[in-house]
DNA sequence: TGCAAAATAGAACGATCGTTCGTTTTATTT
DNA sequence: AAATAAAACGAACGATCGTTCTATTTTGCA
């Protein structure tokens, strides 16, 4: 039988359409399935993760668990959109508050580097994703790859914004600056989470840091 | 039967110790075995490398490959040592003949960078690898740690060295532009490899220049 | 050339995988 | 409360995995 944990964070992307729709048995289950693989699938992947062992923590059958997706394809989707899902929320949304320009760009960078050090411990789907399906053609790697190129997408429109806002030099390349950005993010995620070297937290920050005074920040 | 491809190139790193010492069979046929493993392995990760697929590649049989090694982990820890020989003698000693200094560490990054471009289609062991084992302890995760923690190491120290040269800001943070190059490689290994952005390798030039401004190099 | 040792083959093992199927239990609606 | 639909179960499938064992072939040396 499942238990339905219903203090875990879902985010509403799994929900029917509208706003207040009740949830009916279904998909409720299958919210808490795709929660409880997500948390699976950021440890040890999207390809360890196994129905076998899904149902197991789920406490179900794996034919159980199985009938909610039809295929393990539509299962591994269904945990990049739910990712996505929160990056989005915890990431951009929370960022759009602050005014375009220097303000978001910040916010975006600070969001992102928390989330990242939040996931030093936990794994990044975006990051072990793309080692994992860089080679292997199909829906699964369609999906990660849009949901990426998205959040890139938004990053670079910060950084153009901000460019606009005259916060920046103005013949500051922004693709750049937004490939500088990331491998920051990416170096922190690396060496935090493989190596274990201590400070790269700090690391990452001083050299946004850096960037921003290279590309003419007055900060 | 397994056929020896006698031009393919295959590090010493697996031959026994001293200099023109004869190959007997066994030892050859391990090095070709070795060779074919680590050819998997950057495409489909050291986690996808079956015995069963690359006795397949070497039209042995599974059991045949399988007594060279004693076990996967074996294979895998093999397929990482041969990387690491072919890594260290592509990038760092090929290097070594530059002087100390700003010359020898704008060549451990070009070296690194041709690398990195060259992986964009075979694939990185060290990338992949770290995300496949950034939570699995054991000794193919100590082998993988152990090899990139040495060439950073190696690395490290040709900033120091720039540095101690006059090449460099003296008030220049060594360890966080190490950081920072890091970085650099991770994006254009991520962006190129698994975004297919166009441009990216110009990107990753361009933020090392970017860099040697940044910690004062005359240039 | 002959013989011991090393290398390879082949079959089988238990385990796990995703998936299918028919049945039974549980929810929802009439 | 009865009827209907949805959800979950449990067993089984074929495939693949790493590994073990024994038998056979090949190699290197005396």
């Amino acid at each position: 039988m499942a238990v339905i944990d219903l203090t875990s964070k879902i985010s509403r992307a799994l929900l029917p359409q509208g706003g207040g729709a009740l949830l009916h048995k279904g998909q409720q289950t299958k919210a808490a399935i795709v929660d409880a693989a997500l948390g699976l699938a950021t440890q040890i992947g999207l390809e360890g993760l196994s129905i076998g062992a899904l149902a197991e923590v789920m406490r179900m059958s794996k034919s159980g668990v199985f009938a909610h997706f039809g295929s393990r394809e539509e299962l591994q989707i269904s945990v990049i959109r739910e990712y996505h899902a929160r990056f989005e929320e915890e990431v951009f949304y929370a960022a759009l508050e602050k005014p375009k320009g220097m303000p978001r760009l910040q916010a975006l960078f600070n969001n992102w580097m928390n989330r990242t050090s939040v996931e030093i411990d936990s794994g990044c789907l975006y990051i072990s994703g793309a080692v994992e399906f860089d080679d292997r053609p199909g829906p699964v790697r369609d999906a990660l790859a849009g949901s990426v190129q998205t959040w890139l997408a938004a990053m670079n429109r910060a950084v153009v914004q901000a460019k606009e806002a005259g916060h920046l030099n103005a013949d500051a390349d922004e693709q750049q600056m937004a490939f500088e950005i990331h491998g920051l993010i990416l170096a922190l995620h690396y060496e935090a989470r493989f190596l274990k070297t201590p400070g790269s937290v700090t690391r990452a920050h001083t050299g946004f840091t850096n960037i921003l005074a290279r590309y003419g920040c007055a900060l």
